[in-house]
DNA sequence: GTGAAAGCGCTAACAA
DNA sequence: TTGTTAGCGCTTTCAC
């Protein structure tokens, strides 16, 4: 049993079908559900009401083959689980459906080279009026050409497309106000953990961590790099432990500052009377593993609706100049695992 | 610059034009495009070249209108980072992708009743040729008439639609693994703290210790409930850390299993020595906290890529009977946080 | 305020 | 193996 009325054949209601029962034209019908003017309340209610007495749904696919746009942008993320990754996603979709557009997925494989023009490929045959490019990889050079507006979350500007803004996270900024939380503690000099070396966001940190030691005038002991993961945090925790110098740590994600914890703990020296340990993101599970992790917290929900915001701003008026982001606030969030050096 | 070829004026260029270059009628630009038979290969080769050279992407906005469908599978998921709804909707968008469908992606708030219905609603309206309900949450009696094939991840079928299919994520089993491995230790019961009461999530796994403890005929002790953030397990932990005769907790998943951790070992009860406790999920961390975490894995991949299959099966062979459900594999991970209870 | 007609760019059915 | 003819259900344009 289809819903009331609806055409026989159980076929869905079309516009027509509901102008029919209202006695008015298909036109009419269009103008009230498009909340266009110059419509009586008395047509705008039997319209209405002849609509929800069919159950009739507009149909996308026409309305997006008739007026050219599809009210829907585009997202082509990273296919991980990710925290950030993951909040950002999430903050993008409800900026878009506040600003009443729907929002197609599309995964990158990491390690898959190429995977943000396929992705990128995918979204335009699919028509979206934008498109979000969140936390990509340095894939080189990205050529394509993309006649819709691009918004690049945590990546600078090289996308290909004409019109394309894009939103720092901020993560220089934060990086280096982690960095120099150890620093105001005293410890001379602080290590870092970078994530991936393609990984725009890994890079952005390990600029911020290499500012404040600069700007202080201290050396900048070698990096260590790890793939975000616990796992790759543990290890590069064995051979900081192995180093008897080593008194601050900043790891650019709080999962690889758990493993850099566990290790260290392992080997026998304490977080944080022998070593401190910075993260970053601020996972929920952060404020309450041993001990209570110190991190910077990514504001990840304002970047994505700020970001969204201007790409909006892009599709609906193409015309207007690109206007400026506003910067996410930087936090900076102080718990257990970080304390002075040890007196020697 | 437009690429090469194109229409005056920058538009994008059509079968037609495609067909114009290639000698060909638009029809046949069609069947190579859809990689349909009877294409001579010289044929095929010339309008492949000639939408190449024009920069050619079909319209699927038209493709959708005149076919009917879209290719494009719509998912409802929880609007959190939470790793076990991200880790989901990860495998489901693979899944899709690998299987030919473009992903639709709604959000629903938690605590917005109704919050499904809609979201369904809104898909409906995008034209989706099948959805998927991730995880929901018990929002009473949904009522809906949904004419493509729901797939239901993690609920009971209680879908209004038609064609629904569902796979449990096999979530009391692992439940039940759990707490029986506690029991296989020699604690005498086994406390529980459980997901929100509205998620189904948390009564399969209340259900499959509730089972394990039946079974062995165990007392039950009062179930303790949380919101699955370590902040509400380090609440639940306080509670149980105040009595004495607690020797082992099983929380519905990792991140409250830490909190309760944090609590515990904060009241000076040590883990595992004093109490045990299972998590669930083993998210990526689980391994590198504070002792290391003993759990249960969840095989979201599998879950979402079988779910998946049986979806596409139903949306493509409508007639076929449905595909009985495989069972996804049950992994209990042993680390440092359990242990034989203390003896008295 | 409202309506009639003409497409949007594709696929479906049928011919050739 | 290829082509022809009709729509799919909307929005657009222009007339009333």
């Amino acid at each position: 049993m289809t819903s009331a009325g609806g055409r026989p054949g159980g076929a869905a209601p079309r516009s027509v079908d509901v102008a029919r029962l209202a006695g008015v034209s298909q036109k009419t019908v269009s103008r009230v559900l498009n909340g266009e003017r110059y419509v009586s309340d008395e047509v705008r209610r039997r319209v209405l009401d002849a609509a929800g007495e069919l159950g009739y749904r507009l149909n996308s696919a026409a309305r997006a083959l008739a007026s050219g746009r599809t009210r829907s942008i585009g997202v082509v993320t990273l296919g991980t689980a990710l925290y950030g990754p993951a909040s950002l996603l999430i903050g993008v979709e409800r900026a878009a459906r506040d600003a009443g557009y729907a929002l197609r997925v599309v995964n990158t494989l990491e390690g898959d080279p190429g995977g943000v023009v396929g992705a990128v490929e995918s979204l335009l045959e699919q028509g979206v009026d934008g498109i979000v490019v969140s936390e990509p990889i340095d894939e080189g050079a990205v050529s394509l050409s993309v006649d819709v507006p691009v918004l690049v979350l945590g990546a600078p500007v090289t996308f290909g497309g004409t019109r394309t803004v894009a939103t720092g996270v901020g993560a220089e900024l934060l990086a280096r106000t982690a960095t120099e939380h150890l620093l105001d503690l005293g410890h001379t000099t602080v290590h870092h953990l970078a994530g991936p070396e393609r990984w725009f966001a890994a890079r952005d940190r390990t600029e911020g961590w290499r500012s404040a030691l600069t700007a202080r005038d201290r050396e900048r002991p070698a990096v260590l790099v790890g793939d975000w993961s616990a796992a790759s945090g543990y290890e590069a925790g064995r051979t900081l432990a192995a180093d008897g110098d080593v008194t601050a740590v900043f790891a650019a994600n709080d999962d690889m500052a758990i493993g850099v914890i566990r290790a260290l703990t392992e080997a026998g020296r304490r977080v944080p009377d022998d070593v401190s340990v910075v993260g970053f993101d601020d996972i929920p599970v952060a404020a309450y593993v041993t001990p209570p992790l110190t991190t910077v917290r990514q504001p990840f929900d304002a970047v994505a609706r700020e970001g969204l915001r201007l790409l909006v701003r892009a599709i609906e008026k193409p015309d207007a100049e690109p206007a400026p982001a506003n910067d996410p606030p930087v936090e900076l969030v102080v718990r257990a695992s970080t304390a002075p050096p040890p007196s020697r």
